[in-house]
DNA sequence: GGCGAATATGAATTCATGTTCACATGAAGC
DNA sequence: GCTTCATGTGAACATGAATTCATATTCGCC
């Protein structure tokens, strides 16, 4: 949590911290981020920083809870809160484009999530022990579409789990690779969602 | 490439030091291991490691060279060689059967491989600008299964490779995670294929 | 056994970076 | 204008790790 120096600072120098912040995270590891460059993009000396934060994790902390609020903001909350009442395609679609509207508006965080999801143990860190928080959720999703009779009763819920979870960084890694978010947004989810429906779904 | 005093060295030493590597760079990124934890686990002195390498990452190069002969040994010669006559969904069969076999018989490499797939600037350090190479192969089997009839005309081969090679990772981080060698791995393929396969098939 | 070259050694050096701290600045109240 | 207090500053310090280097040891050879 940063400091109240931090929390009293005009907004202006706030977001330009951030902004530095954000473009040194965006381009480098936790651990190859450097509090310097961080200084030095937002104009403030290094002892600033340290008046406003405890440490570089605390910055780093502080930023990553805003981008997971900032995330959970483009899921639609009807979608959320009455989850049991729509079919499990259209929560996987849901869950799909939500994301996809996060990257697109979102660029810079892209890639600061994605290193953040592939080191597990800053993972850990930050968000503690319980590390796969999304495969449990598609788990659970699979294990009630599966009693529902919705997907193959064939199919382990743990296995689909981790392989939707991982499709999930396959269209982050596609969309910021690619930069592909130019080209229709929602064909490309289907395609995936074509793809993964056809392969789960009851026969 | 090592130096030829580390290639001089008594096969027994070799391995106690490539040992070591192997358990710094299965349990610390690049970046995070330690030249001192390997030449203190190795049972050498510092200094001798310089001797037989230039340098940290020449000792990792050389590591992740071997891997990806050892990974390449995997995979069945014929199949490689005659790639052109078998479906493509049984070339796609035999590619995760020896990633799962790979794994299994290699697990301390498979952390390994994992961080420098997800690493792209290490990765490029080491194999050069090609980043993709993965998401390549599967494209151009996809393109030419596609030109055969064999999958469904609608599908875009680049999403689908991404989508193939992000499924790769799945198995790997599945059987990684959970240690799900154990129970019957050619079901754990064949569920994923089956998966893959409705989704991309010709109807 | 004596000699030189190769190899081994780990303390010392270098370097990069996070963090602290003694001092500077400026605004608010008197 | 003086005092106080919060905030700003960047040089100095602490740390940790890669790399070097002067010295010791080993090994093959005569």
């Amino acid at each position: 949590m940063p400091k109240d120096t931090f929390l009293n600072l005009p907004k202006e120098k706030q977001e330009r911290i951030i902004d530095a912040a954000i473009d040194e995270f965006a381009t480098h590891s936790f651990h190859q981020a450097r509090v310097t460059a961080i200084a030095e993009q937002a104009e403030i000396a290094v002892g600033s920083f340290y008046q406003y934060f405890e440490d570089k994790m605390d910055l780093f902390k502080y930023l990553m809870e805003a981008v997971v609020q900032k995330k959970i903001s483009y899921i639609n909350r009807d979608t959320m809160e009455n989850k049991g009442k729509y079919p499990f395609f259209q929560l996987l679609r849901e869950a799909f484009s939500s994301g996809i509207r996060f990257a697109k508006e979102n660029p810079r965080l892209l890639p600061i999530g994605l290193m953040l999801m592939k080191d597990k143990a800053l993972y850990r860190e930050i968000f503690g022990e319980h590390v796969d928080k999304g495969i449990d959720f598609f788990r659970q999703m699979l294990e009630e579409a599966k009693a529902q009779g919705e997907i193959d009763p064939a199919i382990d819920p743990r296995l689909a789990a981790h392989m939707i979870a991982g499709m999930t960084f396959s269209l982050s890694d596609f969309v910021y690779a690619d930069g592909k978010v130019d080209q229709d947004d929602m064909a490309i989810i289907d395609q995936m969602l074509y793809i993964v429906e056809n392969g789960l779904k009851k026969k």
